[in-house]
DNA sequence: TATATGTGCAACTATTTGGTTTCACAAAGT
DNA sequence: ACTTTGTGAAACCAAATAGTTGCACATATA
């Protein structure tokens, strides 16, 4: 049952979630608010995404709050890097083009 | 049965076959040759990523190559940018900190 | 034409997933 | 002390997932 962020990004539920508390922590309850799902079926989802470090908890007397660990997130932007050299090439690539049809023009 | 981007990439095996093809279009057989799992079966990943259009085939004679749509890859960029501007956010507050304190110092 | 090759699809299976209901337990309020 | 509130965990369930084997079919090659 290992678990990585690709397969806690993929529910879209859980997006959501990561979404929600990223600009401010918050309680279990108050995040089931927002969804039409139990609040036992959000705690699920909760775990998996502490599972993998994707978010924190903030114990404040009986409320815990889960805030995002944005840093986390950043090793999908990691893994998208390569790709994203692919596409940046192609935009120089298009840029050289236009500029060889510009020159051609005078 | 319907399939988006974050679960096209959830699986590893699905990740490993886009950065395979990144860099050159290839068939199933020649994909299949990398894994451990059979062609049938990385047959079935190359149509789900298909199905939500992260690769394109092209048909030479019998033999199909898939390729990358790695515009479509950006779209995975465009939802991590919400998180990136807090991260990046982040960033500057240190800066403004590590400011502060520079001048505090004088 | 007969055979080999490259591929997709259907049927079946074990495992995983996301959900629900029920329970346990601690902290706060009465 | 009793009740309410906030939470996690276990048991169970339907659906989805990733894999396999077997088959069909078109395109090459002998």
């Amino acid at each position: 049952m290992r678990r990585d962020i690709f397969q806690a990004i993929a529910d879209p539920t859980r997006r959501a979630i990561i979404a929600l508390i990223a600009l401010q922590a918050m309680t279990p309850n108050a995040i089931a608010d927002h969804f039409e799902s139990s609040r036992q079926a959000v705690s699920k989802h909760l775990k998996i995404l502490t599972e993998c470090e994707l978010i924190k908890q903030e114990q404040k007397g009986r409320e815990i709050f889960y805030k995002l660990e944005v840093e986390k997130m950043k090793e999908i932007d990691i893994w998208l890097e390569q790709f994203r050299k692919i596409w940046e090439s192609r935009f120089e690539q298009l840029d050289a083009l236009l500029l060889t049809l510009k020159n051609a023009k005078k």
